[in-house]
RNA sequence: CGGGGUGUAGCGCAGUUGGAAGCGCGCUGCGUUUGGGACGCAGAGGUCCGGGGUUCAAGUCCCCGCACCCCGACCA
């Protein structure tokens, strides 16, 4: 490609909305272009690394026996209402109403359609085990995208979806995208750790994520210093420490002026806050066959933990959580602050109330808790006895410091972007849109259903964030739009010859010509630009090899070398340099064969 | 959805007390330059986010919207 005709323009400054390294980047050496918020253009060099990355995954998904094909973008709301996503998921699906007025829904995932398909195709054992995928565009109206291609509404995702008839075919294609997922990573240059995860609103049985561990990631991550168990913080469990136990003591009413919250409660009673109990207040859609119904919920857990808002989801089912407000506190009969399950009017006219208690108040005795009337707490409360709780369950978030169930030793947070995950759906889809085959013995069976993703411009955006440096991007061999960076330096111009190909641009010319004979992708400079202008571009853009024909080499029949990931150039002589250029991919490619390892599988 | 911030040329920004819309980079033409974002001259480029209002006069003050960014909530 010459670059004095590519559709596309580094910037000298990045947006002042980028924060960062890889969405500057991105933007300045002219990957990518914004259009609204989360929704971006790829642009023809962005997009050449795409697709390397794309191709990438279909060796590696073809290589464990994946099929491809392309499923719609555009859902009618029907499939969405069999499985009742339509119901349980917010403001993050995009529907709209097609010209019949009828409901349609932007794909945010395939699960449906997949489903869908196979309830009409596949009839018999003998079809299965398959694979099947697609690269896809999705959409999902994110709340809040942000940092470039890291977090976007729309995005391309490769996903796969496994078809077993039984739960062994399961675990074993489950296995081998473990591993590929792997591979892909590893192959595009990033190191990752796979997580446990939360299913979130895929449903199903277990599930891991791939992280990226970055500082500017937004998941936090829950790892083990002792075993290396991690998980993400949504789901990790951890060794509570109980208190003694001891008789309950008899409920006392007390005066504490002032003291809403924990912290000061615990320095007024001069009491540690592991005894006093906190009520953190919510209201939760919680889905009912084909309407929810909203619940003021009412969660408990001893006053030194903290909520997580996922445990606490998942325990309630529910398919939307958020703080109540103080009016809806006050509208249940609570006293907002002073707050407790004991003395609630066993009516409102508000909203029904759950009670949700974190699974270590059992075995806490004699917790301090509001006595729903301001200016006072109830000393000794005790579950069971003073109040009782509609569900029990882990509902605490795990912290640095805490103690790993696995081996005991302690956790460490550490931040990372979410590149891919994978899923054991089972029958989750199957059962409510009856996908089943006959088996052998002539039985109707569901057909046992594994998902797993990957986006690619995440992906794109992740290997911009490891490789970099003060004046670029550095791209893997595997991902760089091009292989090469061809520079042509014109020489200096007597009056006389302007306008006319000098010897250096001829050499040039040639060389971009015999790179192209030789297979290797070149970006070519050929630009009527200052030396200082072009190597700026080449270290933006990033390139793995750089290659300089000027004047000043030519004289002695060299083209300068340079590695971008390397200080040192080296002058080679013209009729040696497509070799070492091919060498030298050779190399770099290995460098990246060399990191696709094995990795242990984490059950 | 809560909190904060920003909207002025393609990009980065300035714009005083309310009084003629500017700077740097980029872009076009000509010339001089040519190994790390050169220089001169001449140009083009504006819905000052939008709508109302106050005023003789609004980029500037007031009200209402919108967009984008950041933190949180949320989220395969």
């Amino acid at each position: 490609m010459r670059m004095s005709t590519l559709f596309s323009q580094t910037l000298r400054e990045a947006p002042a909305d980028a924060e960062m390294p890889s969405h500057k980047l991105l933007v300045r050496a002219g990957f990518i272009r914004q259009l609204a918020a989360g929704i971006y253009t790829i642009m023809p060099l962005g997009k050449r690394s795409i697709t390397k990355i794309e191709n990438i995954m279909r060796e590696e998904i073809n290589a464990i026996g994946g099929q491809e094909m392309t499923m719609p973008v555009v859902h009618p709301a029907e499939v969405w209402k069999e499985t009742k996503r339509w119901y349980q998921i917010g403001s993050e699906m995009g529907r709209f109403k097609d010209k019949h007025d009828r409901d349609m829904v932007l794909a945010m995932t395939h699960e449906e359609v997949v489903a869908d398909l196979i309830r009409k195709e596949i009839h018999s054992y003998r079809q299965l085990p398959a694979l099947i995928y697609h690269i896809q565009t999705k959409w999902r109206d994110d709340p809040r995208p942000r940092a470039g291609l890291i977090r976007v509404r729309e995005f391309t995702m490769k996903d796969s979806y496994s078809l077993d008839a039984d739960w062994e075919g399961l675990d074993k294609q489950y296995r081998a995208h473990y591993q590929a997922y792997f591979d892909i990573f590893h192959r595009c240059g990033i190191p990752v750790i796979a997580v446990k995860s939360d299913v979130g609103m895929m449903g199903g049985k277990m599930a891991h994520e791939y992280m990226y561990l970055t500082p500017f990631g937004e998941d936090t991550l829950l790892i083990c210093n002792g075993c290396g168990y991690a998980a993400n913080r949504q789901v990790a469990p951890f060794e509570k420490k109980a208190l003694p136990e001891e008789a309950m003591l008899p409920l006392e009413k007390v005066a504490t002026p002032d003291c809403k919250t924990i912290a000061g409660l615990a320095e007024f009673l001069t009491i540690p806050e592991a005894r006093t109990a906190k009520a953190v207040f919510m209201v939760a859609d919680i889905p009912e066959g084909e309407s929810s119904a909203q619940k003021f919920v009412f969660a408990i857990l001893r006053g030194d933990m903290e909520l997580n808002e996922t445990k606490l989801t998942n325990a309630l089912k529910a398919s939307e959580l958020r703080p109540a407000t103080e009016e809806e506190i006050i509208a249940i009969g609570a006293t907002p602050g002073y707050a407790s399950p004991i003395g609630l009017p066993k009516t409102n006219a508000y909203l029904p109330v759950v009670i949700v208690v974190d699974d270590l108040i059992p075995e806490s005795y004699n917790l301090v808790a509001g006595a729903n009337d301001a200016g006072y707490h109830l000393l000794n409360t005790n579950l069971g006895r003073d109040y009782q709780a509609d569900i029990i369950a882990d509902l605490t978030a795990a912290r640095a410091g805490d103690v790993c169930t696995v081996c005991g030793g302690s956790f460490e947070e550490v931040r990372g972007v979410e590149v891919g995950n994978i899923f054991k759906l089972g029958t989750r889809y199957s059962d409510s849109m009856g996908c089943t085959y006959q088996d052998k013995d002539g039985k109707e069976k569901p057909i046992i259903m594994g998902s797993y993703g990957i986006g690619s411009g995440r992906l794109l955006a992740a290997v911009a964030e490891e490789y970099n440096d003060e004046y670029g991007l550095i791209w893997p061999i595997t991902i760089a739009p091009y292989q090469v960076h061809l520079v042509m330096l014109p020489a200096k111009k007597g009056a006389g010859e302007r306008g006319s190909e000098g010897d250096v641009e001829k050499a040039a010319n040639q060389l971009y010509l015999d790179l192209q004979a030789a297979g290797v992708e070149a970006l070519y400079d050929d630009r009527e630009e200052s030396p200082g202008v072009k190597f700026n571009d080449a270290d933006l853009i990033g390139l793995p090899i750089r290659l300089t024909v000027s004047e000043r080499g030519l004289r002695d029949g060299l083209i300068e070398y340079k590695r971008r990931d390397r200080k040192e150039k080296r002058m080679i002589p013209r009729g040696e340099i497509i070799e070492a250029v091919k060498a030298e991919i050779a190399a770099l490619e290995a460098e990246i064969q060399a990191k696709v390892v094995e990795a242990p599988f984490d059950e």
